[in-house]
RNA sequence: AGGGGUAUAGCUCAGUUGGUAGAGCAGUGGUCUCCAAAACCACGUGCCGAGGGUUCAAGUCCUUCUGCCCCUG
């Protein structure tokens, strides 16, 4: 079967994605789908640098602005509205851009991970809950050593979370059906995915563009955005939105907006840290750097790969 | 000016009766299959402020100088 053709558009935080998306998007009539697992929020738009209104209004973009801030979210629910989307615009005729910061949505996504067996299951999550609180966290992960010992072995016994995740499957399903049995039968992907990376030679650079971005974002109105964030109802997964988490010690008067700012910056540098790792790993991006070329180089060298890949797709 | 205190990793500090130094944070590298802007892992040489002295041996004791802090005037 003929796999369909999309491009990606990946890079830290602050590498310019935006800009440079659109201007693709406008030269080859494409749509943005946007795999950001915090701009899928509407209340926050300043914390999450969205594309403009107007950036928006002069090129679709899907999957932005369309969740409560008190609606939780994940992976799986953004892989299957992105499959939708996906077929829609190839409907139309056109090509799907991603463009985004959030390596894991992309990766599932585009390696087409298979999200279908065991969800969110409430009931075992308070089991595994209790036992946690009544015998310790060690004992959680003797038990999955028990019942999963392949699995056990690529999860550290420090990272709570996965040990969780990772009981919850075994006991969801009921059978003894591993998670390493799961990948292993993964399906292949329907998509042929050409990625685009954009970071900067210097991490210093782009740490500096960082640092100048929070100063703008409070220019902007990030405060009022944070205050009516926490005014409101919000959910575990927008409550880990940088830029909003840490101006709460500065509403509950404990730390100065000084500081709750340089944490902004720091936390934001960091996240661009590891998303530079999570990006590394995948070796077929075609890496571009702003502070070794000019934008209009790098916007040509795209365009030129862009029309080469669409020629031998069709 | 007098009295007291302090000076150790980028920052905050530990360093027991003298045996050439170690934590937290920051930083860097990494892991990643339903909260991922999350969660987790690994990595610690620095003229111990400067000079002089005592000692087999000084971050540790003595002394001078310098910086900072506090008290009194």
């Amino acid at each position: 079967m003929k796999k369909i053709p999309v491009i990606a558009l990946v890079g830290p935080t602050a590498s310019g994605k935006t800009k440079l998306a659109v201007d693709i998007a406008k030269e080859f009539n494409f749509e943005v789908i946007s795999f950001d697992s915090m701009q899928v929020y509407k209340e926050i738009g300043i914390s999450t640098a969205k594309p403009t209104k107007e950036e928006m209004q002069e090129i679709p973009h899907h999957l932005i602005d369309f969740l409560s801030i008190d609606k939780s979210f994940s992976v799986a629910a953004f892989c299957e509205m992105a499959k939708e989307k996906v077929d829609e615009i190839i409907k139309k005729g056109k090509l799907p851009l991603f463009v985004g910061g959030t390596g894991l949505y992309i990766d599932s996504f585009v390696n087409n991970v298979d999200f279908s067996s065991p969800s969110k299951n409430e009931e075992i999550r308070q089991i595994i809950n209790k036992t946690e609180q009544e015998k310790g966290s060690d004992y959680l992960y003797e038990l999955l050593k028990e019942v999963d010992f392949e699995t056990s072995k690529s999860v550290h016994k420090n990272n709570i979370k996965r040990v969780k995740r990772a009981l919850e499957i075994y006991y969801s399903t009921g059978v003894n059906k591993t998670q390493q049995d799961k990948i292993a039968v993964q399906n292949e992907s329907p998509y042929n995915c050409l990625y685009l990376g954009l970071n900067f030679k210097s991490r210093e650079n782009l740490y500096n563009r960082i640092n100048t971005r929070v100063d703008k974002m409070f220019q902007q109105g990030l405060l009022d955005e944070a205050k009516s964030f926490f005014e409101n109802e919000n959910s575990a997964t927008s409550l880990q939105a940088i830029g909003i988490k840490e101006l709460k010690p500065y509403f509950d008067s404990e730390k100065s907006l000084d500081e709750c700012s340089d944490k902004i910056k720091q936390e934001s540098r960091r996240y661009a840290k590891r998303q530079i790792t999570w990006f590394k790993r995948n070796k077929k991006i075609n890496w571009f750097f702003p502070d070794e070329q000019s934008y209009e180089e790098i916007k040509q060298t795209c365009f030129e790969l862009i029309g080469n890949f669409i020629k031998e797709e069709f």
